[in-house]
DNA sequence: CCGACTTTTCGAACGCGTTCCGAAAGTAGC
DNA sequence: GCTACTTTCGGAACGCGTTCGAAAAGTCGG
């Protein structure tokens, strides 16, 4: 049985149809649809199109627009270049931690998949650094292996959660008096019953539209890592 | 044209052709389908179905289906029991974040709207009190008043994140290999380049199926509210 | 009673992601 | 050359959220 052998190079032993389309040839017009037209625009019927195929098709090289999209992060954090690593473990973390929230923050459309099932698992071994970076630091600042994973993991609901709520800001037009959707009065409220919250009163959209990621994540750290890791279960 | 009868008698003033539907029956509608059929099942066409009329009606009576799962929201956090709040303000945060990610991880559907812009601010004032625990609690913890509102933001990231991941999990369907997304293989890691990743292999997944958000928010708090709040700026 | 005005209703249509299934275009064995 | 098999291709269709514009059904001022 079998007795071919050699002459490989080729895909010689290739039965079917011979396909057309290639998952390079859909990434790359990806990348040029999105540079010129800019990302809300990147459909697969678009995609298709500017391919010059049915929209079905690309399904036989792509399983849905969520995996392409996590192709296209993959190729752009693969171009990140990595920042030196301080000695010190917990600033590591905190570099590491800053490098994967600002890889993610500067692609508007990662904000479409940054939840997905194991996400971690689907990034390429050259994004890996990143989480290694904080489980490294995590474990020179005396936690164990399963600890570390929970520190990650903790700043990792941290980051995703301000890059989420971030990239839904500001999508709000304003001359908009539709049904619902009140344009939420902060100066009216109850200050018998929400004492604190009416003190800020309109000041909240100015605080809250302030980027405070690098703050929150120093404060996270040292709870994380705090001046002993001695909490005896995790 | 519908046969409904008019059964008018306007309220007086009412100038316009009269409404067959409310919001309030809207809501209603909505309720029994999500409870007859499960939430997935709630669409724009079958809550008009529902209800009788045509689906380009409920949008007289609600901006989008953004603004109808606030509104589901908002009648269900008014049911919640508020939990009886420690004296101790620190632990008065955690209670308050805790009761926040409660209300918000049980309701399955509220992931898809919790990043909605200004999110807090389109919540029932019976819902902010949740929100005014927080702020109080960092205030009796010597915050100022802006400190109080990056603290609040800072543990709404981490709860965001940690219900959005959480609800795309275990979506997964077993047998499935098409294109890309390989499951993600955990085990077969690089030793030399991601030593630490490589030694949990393949416990990941089970490491992170736990549930650590109470340990993490205690760790946040501990970070955020330190041993001492003299962090200057803020 | 008669327009003018206002509000609600809804059919038609758009573009979206995705599935289904038959047609097309190769190879392998006879 | 034929048949079987395998893989790719793509038109048709589905249900989705949403927009548009015309028709319906009231009130109001004459």
């Amino acid at each position: 049985m079998m007795g071919g052998m050699s002459r490989s190079l080729a895909p010689q032993g290739r039965t079917g149809r011979p396909p057309l389309t290639s998952r390079a040839q859909i990434l790359e017009a990806a990348h040029r649809l999105i540079d010129r037209d800019g990302w809300e625009k990147l459909t697969i019927r678009r995609l298709a199109a500017e391919i010059g195929v049915g929209a079905t098709t690309l399904y036989h090289h792509i399983r849905n627009k969520e995996d392409l999209l996590i192709l296209l992060l993959n190729d752009h954090v693969d171009r990140i270049e990595r920042p030196p690593l301080p000695d010190d473990p917990r600033e590591r973390v905190v570099v590491a931690a800053t490098a994967m929230h600002d890889a993610l923050a500067a692609w508007p459309w990662a904000a479409e998949i940054l939840t997905v099932d194991g996400f971690v698992g689907l990034l390429d071994a050259s994004a890996l650094w990143m989480v290694e970076a904080v489980l490294a630091g995590a474990e020179g600042c005396g936690c164990t292996p399963d600890q570390a994973v929970h520190v990650f993991r903790s700043i990792w609901y941290y980051t995703v959660g301000e890059i989420l709520v971030r990239a839904h800001s500001a999508h709000r037009r304003p001359g908009d008096d539709r049904p619902v959707r009140r344009e939420p009065s902060f100066a009216g409220l109850d200050a018998t019953r929400v004492p604190h919250l009416a003190a800020i009163g309109d000041r909240w959209p100015a605080l809250a539209a302030r980027d405070t990621y690098g703050e929150g994540l120093r404060a996270f750290v040292d709870g994380l890592l705090g001046p002993r890791a001695a909490r005896g279960d995790v």
